[in-house]
DNA sequence: TCTGGGGTCCTAGGACCC
DNA sequence: TCTGGGGTCCTAGGACCC
């Protein structure tokens, strides 16, 4: 029986189980422990006393309880007692979502990275005699055999529908879902289950008496332009499985590189969020230099107690990568919209990307610019060498305030939106 | 004693130009 | 002396994803 037209292109969603708290358990298992996470109520969590703590990642025991992932530590501690929780690691994920990457090569060249666990395939040029389910099955194997961790994996003609396929019953799945099984196994689904669908989204459908995916897909596509404008659209096509956004291997180009950090206390002096800036412009621009790529916008990003969330942002003359002119790009922003009410949440985010080989550079531009690049660079080269406290500024020493903020993961790829 | 940190894309309004 | 229309750029905010 073929549910699939020559034609058609055919592509894979692989989407790790679990993923942080599958790599965590098959990580532990590896090294000598006896227990495997994935069967007990647990869950990888962040630092409850810096204001870190919230579930990253859920086991399926752990699921059975209510526990969702971006819940907060004690409400699930409060749903399972003896939930175990585990901090995370991120080297640790980056390593097991490239060995993935790599083994998933081996099957097509057309291969997009998602995120850190989820990656598309295209797999029309790689079937040859071999069905889409028995590559997808293969794949699976493999990866359970050779890397210890399950996935579920999604098959149809686009991204859309093997997205939704792999969402499908999980652990360790496959599921086709092509355009003539679309009517059975998608337009029953709950509306909120579609991509794109989110929490601001659903009940604005709801109000309009929308509550599957099908009713969705039955609506009229004007009625629906009306009420969210383009994004209407979107909606229609989706829940009618029309996409057509090809597999892109190249999408990893980032435009933009941001660090933003949750504070471990409330921030309520001048001197204090400053050094934070400083702290996370550090990190952020070094990910920008490693990465070889000048930004000509910087915003700054806060939160205030209440959760509210403000942003501002400023176009600079002339692309660059320096510290001290993004610190001070940021620093007046900052100075300019903060009303001095205590901050929880401060952040900074580099956009309008360029190659720093092929940007125009100001005609302006003196001297002193190549002494601060250089400055740059040898900061940059002693923390790779000597670890990221071997240079730090003394206005942070005794401020309790991390002189670096951040992660630095480079050539990653950013989660888009939209497919 | 509230909810992390990394992203992308879209929209609306204002400034400014011709 | 009273005002059109088209276009681009910039900025803030809001939606979504994992």
């Amino acid at each position: 029986m073929e549910t699939y037209k020559s034609g058609n292109r055919i592509i894979l969603h692989i989407d790790v189980n679990s993923a942080f708290l599958s790599w965590e358990a098959t990580y532990r298992l590896q090294h000598g422990a006896s227990l495997d996470l994935r069967e007990v109520p647990s869950v990888v969590g962040g630092n409850e006393e810096s204001r870190h703590g919230i579930v990253l990642a859920k086991s399926i025991p752990a699921k059975k309880y209510g526990i969702q992932t971006g819940e907060v530590l004690w409400q699930a501690r409060n749903k399972c007692p003896n939930l175990i929780i585990v901090p995370p690691d991120y080297s640790l994920y980056m390593k097991c979502s490239t060995a993935l990457t790599d083994l998933l090569y081996e099957y097509s060249p057309l291969l997009e990275r998602y995120s850190i666990d989820e990656c598309f395939l295209d797999i029309t040029e790689s079937l040859r005699e071999k069905s889409p389910l028995d590559i997808a099955r293969e794949i699976s194997n493999k990866v359970k055999s050779v890397l210890g961790f399950t996935v579920n994996i999604g098959i149809s003609v686009n991204k859309l529908l093997a997205k939704m396929a792999s969402d499908f019953e999980k652990p360790d799945k496959v599921h086709t879902l092509f355009p003539d099984e679309v009517p059975k196994k998608l337009w029953p689904l709950p509306v909120r289950d579609l991509f794109m669908v989110g929490r601001r989204t659903a009940p604005k459908l709801y109000r309009l008496n929308i509550f599957s995916i099908g009713q969705l897909a039955h609506a009229d596509p004007e009625f629906l332009t009306a009420h969210f404008k383009s994004f209407g659209n979107l909606l229609w096509r989706y829940a009618n499985g029309i996409d057509n956004s090809p597999v892109n291997p190249f999408s990893a180009v980032a435009k933009g590189i941001g660090n933003s950090t949750t504070t471990p206390f409330n921030v309520d002096t001048e001197r204090e969020a400053l050094l934070f800036l400083l702290s996370l412009v550090e990190t952020a621009s070094s990910r920008l230099r490693s990465a070889r790529l000048l930004a000509q916008v910087v915003s700054v990003s806060i939160r205030k107690t209440d959760l509210s969330f403000f942003s501002h942002q400023r176009k600079l003359l002339t692309p660059t990568d320096n510290t001290e002119v993004l610190f001070k790009t940021a620093r007046a922003l900052f100075r300019e919209f903060w009303d001095g009410t205590p901050l929880r949440h401060l952040g900074v985010a580099f956009s309008s990307l360029c190659n720093d080989r092929f940007c125009q550079t100001s005609i302006f531009e003196d001297e002193r610019i190549y002494k601060k690049k250089s400055l740059d660079s040898s900061i940059d080269a002693i923390r790779l060498n000597h670890g990221n406290t071997s240079v730090v500024r003394g206005s942070f020493i005794n401020s309790g305030i991390p002189p670096l903020t951040g992660g630095i993961i480079d050539d990653y790829p950013g989660m888009r939106s939209q497919l």
